[in-house]
RNA sequence: GCGCCUGUAGCUCAGUUGGAUAGAGCAUCUGCCUUCUAAGCAGGUUGUCCCGGGUUCGAUUCCCGGCGGGCGCACCA
C-alpha cells in the first residue's frame, strides 16, 4: 500500500477513536505545498467546524491516537488545524524500490471495480469527421483507458449517427446526382456534395422536400432500394471512421448505431404512454414536467414573459417519427439490460447538457429502480475556437476535417524534427513526426479543463516548449538516450537497485512519482483528464531540473549511479504509461 | 425574455472535500552547451482572481444581486 493511503487509514480510524460517530470518507491525505511537507489533511477542520468544537484541540486529540511512525516524520499541527506529513526518507525510497522491481507503479487497482458504459465520439454517417470529433474522441479513450487502467470494467460504445431524417435528402440525391467516379475516389466528399446540393434545394423548393421526406418514409418502411443505399452508405462511412480511429489509436467494444435501436422506439413510446410519463400534445408525443421540483430547476419548464410554460422532451413527431430523446431512451434500456453497469457516462458537447438533464429525469421516472442503481452522467466539453475566438474554421470558412488537422500537425512536426535531428535517417523522422503530431493535437486538446472552450494554436501545441507533448515526449526521449549509452559502456550492471535520495533534485522527482496513483484516481472520478496532463508535465519538468544537476552515467560512484539509472527508468515508466493512459505514444529517440 | 456555462498576469490557461504568501506556459530581460539530447536548465519582471454584498477562523472556490462573453430554448441530432 502506498505511503498516502496508509497514513489516511491511520488517521481516519484516528479520528473515529476520537469522534465515534463522524463520516471520515471525507477524511483525506492530499499532496500539498513541499515546505509544509509531503501530505497534508484539513479534514480536521470542516469536521470541528460541523461540530463547532475548536479544530486545534480536535488536531492534538486526534494526533494522540495517531501512530504514522513507521512512514513519517513528527507529525505537525498546523495553522487553524492542518495536519502535515512527511514522509521519511528510508519509505521514499523503499516506495521506489518496490516499484523498481516492479511490484507496483505507484498505483493500485480500485477496491470496488464499477462497470461504466462509455458513449463518446458518435460520427454522423456520410459526413466528414472534423476538428469537433477530437474532444469526445480524445476524451473518452483517455478516460476508457484509465478506467481500465484502475480496473474498472468498461463498455465503450460508439453511439454512430447512422439513421435520421438527413438519409431522405441522401438518398434522394444518390438516385438523382450521384457521381459514381467521385464516391469512388473520395465516398465522404461525395455524400457531403448531395446533402449539400439537396438541402439548398428543398430549401428553396417545398416539392423537393417532398421527394426527400417520401424517400425516408420509404427508407423506414424497409423498402429493399433505399435499405440497399442506406447500408453502403454506412459501410463507405465506416471505412473512414476505421482509417481516423486506426490513425489515433482508439478502439471501441461496439459500435450500435442509432439505427441499431429501431425496433425498441414504438415501444418505449407505449410504455412511457401507459405509465403516464408522456402525454399527446398537438399531435406529437412528449414528456412534461411531473412538477417534482421548483419550475426554476424544471427542465421541462421554461419562463415565458413571466409565466412558466411547458417544455417537453419530444419523443413522437406529429408525423409518427421518432426523436433522438426516443433513440436515447431505448439505447439506454439496451445498455442496462446488457451490461448491468454502476454508470452510463455520455462524452457529449455542453451544448447538449439540457437533453441530457431531460433524459436523465425521464429515465428516473421510467425505471425508478434501475434509476438507484446506475448512474447516468453527462461529461460535456466546450467548443475549439479559432484564434479570432470564434469556431475554429478554415480559412475559406469550411469546418476543419479530422483527417486534415492530422496530417497538418504530422506535417508540421516533420519539419521540425528535421532541423532538430537531421543526421536521423528519413523513416525514423517520418515515425517520429508521426508520433510527435498525433500526440501535440491529443495533449493540446486534453490539457484544457474540458468545460471551457479553448483557442486552437499550432504555435502552441506545436512550438514544442512548455506545456506540450513534445516536452513530454522529449524529457522521455532524454531518459531512453541515458540507457542507450548506459548499454554501450561495459562494466556497467544494474543489479537490485538501492535506491538513495540525497540531492533536492531526486526528491522531488520521488515524491512526485508517488502521486501518480492519486491523479489517476482524480481523472477517473472527475472525468477529467487535464489532471493527468498537469501530473505528467509536473513530472518531466521535476525531471528535467534532475537530468540538468545530477549527472546519472557519470555519478560519483556507482552506487549513486545505480540509484539514479533505477529513478530515470521509473520516471521513464511513469511517463510512458502516463502518456499511454491519455492515448499518445513515445518515441525513443526524437 | 428564461435557463445553462463562463470571467484568474500583456496573451493562452491551471487551480482536486472552502485552506496557509493564487500558479504554469508564452512573451520580455539576463546567464548556462569540450560533461548522459539546449525541443533543455537557472534567474528577473508580471495580479482589483469581473464588480458589490452575504455565509465563517478562513472564499478564486459556496449563496444572493449586478456587468461582460458564449451556448441552448417542441416535432434536427
Amino acid at each position: 500500500m502506498l505511503p498516502h493511503k496508509q497514513i489516511e487509514l491511520k488517521l481516519q480510524a484516528a479520528v473515529c477513536a476520537v469522534l465515534p460517530d463522524a463520516d471520515v470518507s471525507a477524511v483525506l491525505v492530499r499532496p500539498c505545498d513541499p515546505k509544509f511537507g509531503d501530505y497534508q489533511s484539513n479534514a480536521l477542520m470542516s469536521l470541528a467546524k460541523a461540530r463547532k468544537i475548536n479544530p486545534r484541540q480536535l488536531a492534538t486529540d486526534t494526533l494522540a491516537k495517531l501512530d504514522v511512525s513507521d512512514v513519517c516524520e513528527k507529525v505537525e499541527i498546523a495553522g487553524a488545524g492542518f495536519l502535515n506529513f512527511r514522509l521519511k526518507n528510508s519509505v521514499l525510497a523503499q516506495t521506489l524500490e518496490a516499484a523498481a522491481r516492479g511490484e507496483h507503479l505507484f498505483f493500485s487497482q480500485a477496491a470496488t471495480p464499477k462497470t461504466v458504459v462509455l458513449d463518446f465520439s458518435s460520427p454522423n454517417v456520410a459526413k466528414p469527421m472534423h476538428v469537433g470529433h477530437i474532444r469526445s474522441t480524445g476524451i473518452g479513450d483517455a478516460l476508457q483507458r484509465t478506467l481500465r487502467l484502475l480496473g474498472h470494467r468498461v463498455i465503450s460504445d460508439n453511439h454512430i449517427g447512422d439513421w435520421g431524417t438527413q438519409f431522405g435528402k441522401l438518398l434522394l440525391g444518390w438516385k438523382n446526382i450521384l457521381d459514381r467516379p467521385a464516391l469512388e475516389r473520395d465516398a465522404i466528399a461525395e455524400l457531403e456534395r448531395l446533402y449539400k446540393i439537396i438541402n439548398a434545394e428543398c430549401d428553396a423548393n417545398p416539392a423537393r422536400l417532398d421527394e426527400a421526406k417520401a424517400e425516408l418514409v420509404k427508407l423506414q418502411a424497409g423498402d429493399a432500394e433505399n435499405i440497399s443505399i442506406w447500408k453502403e452508405m454506412i459501410r463507405l462511412s465506416q471505412i473512414q471512421f476505421d482509417t481516423i480511429y486506426s490513425r489515433l489509436g482508439v478502439k471501441f467494444d461496439h459500435a450500435l448505431g442509432e439505427s441499431f435501436f429501431n425496433p425498441w422506439l414504438g415501444e418505449v413510446v407505449n410504455e412511457l404512454l401507459a405509465k403516464n410519463i408522456a402525454r399527446e400534445s398537438e399531435g406529437a408525443v412528449g414528456v412534461f414536467s411531473d412538477g417534482s421540483q421548483p419550475p426554476k430547476e424544471d427542465p421541462f419548464l421554461v419562463n415565458r414573459d413571466g409565466e412558466w410554460a411547458a417544455d417537453p422532451a419530444l419523443v413522437r413527431k406529429s408525423d409518427g417519427g421518432f426523436n433522438y430523446t426516443t433513440t436515447d431512451l431505448a439505447t439506454v434500456d439496451y445498455r442496462l439490460k446488457t451490461w448491468s453497469p454502476n454508470e452510463i457516462v455520455y462524452v457529449v458537447d455542453d451544448r447538449q447538457s439540457g437533453h441530457f438533464k431531460k433524459l436523465f429525469l425521464i429515465f428516473g421516472r421510467w425505471k425508478p429502480a434501475a434509476a438507484k442503481t446506475t448512474k447516468l452522467v453527462h461529461v460535456g466539453f466546450g467548443k475549439i475556437m479559432g484564434d479570432d475566438g470564434k469556431p475554429f474554421k478554415t480559412r475559406s470558412g469550411d469546418t476543419v476535417k479530422l483527417g486534415d488537422l492530422l496530417d497538418e500537425a504530422v506535417e508540421r512536426a516533420y519539419k521540425t524534427v528535421c532541423e532538430k535531428s537531421a543526421e536521423l535517417p528519413e523513416a525514423q523522422r517520418r515515425e517520429i513526426a508521426r508520433v510527435v503530431g498525433l500526440g501535440a493535437v491529443k495533449y493540446a486538446d486534453l490539457l484544457p479543463n474540458r468545460q471551457s472552450d479553448y483557442i486552437f494554436s499550432w504555435d502552441k501545441m506545436l512550438a514544442l516548449q512548455g506545456n506540450t507533448a513534445p516536452y513530454l515526449l522529449y524529457a522521455y526521449a532524454r531518459i531512453k538516450s541515458i540507457f542507450r549509452k548506459s548499454a554501450e559502456t561495459a562494466n556497467i550492471q544494474h543489479p537490485t537497485p538501492n535506491i538513495q535520495l540525497a540531492a533536492p533534485e531526486e526528491l522531488a522527482v520521488a515524491r512526485h512519482l508517488l502521486n501518480f496513483g492519486l491523479t489517476l484516481e482524480a481523472v477517473a472520478d472527475e472525468y477529467r483528464p487535464n489532471f493527468l496532463c498537469n501530473y505528467l508535465f509536473e513530472l518531466a519538468v521535476h525531471f528535467s531540473r534532475f537530468f540538468e544537476n545530477c549527472p546519472v552515467l557519470k555519478a560519483e560512484d556507482a552506487a549513486t549511479r545505480d540509484s539514479r539509472l533505477a529513478l530515470c527508468d521509473l520516471t521513464a515508466r511513469v511517463l510512458k504509461q502516463g502518456l499511454e493512459t491519455l492515448g499518445i505514444e513515445t518515441v525513443e529517440q526524437m
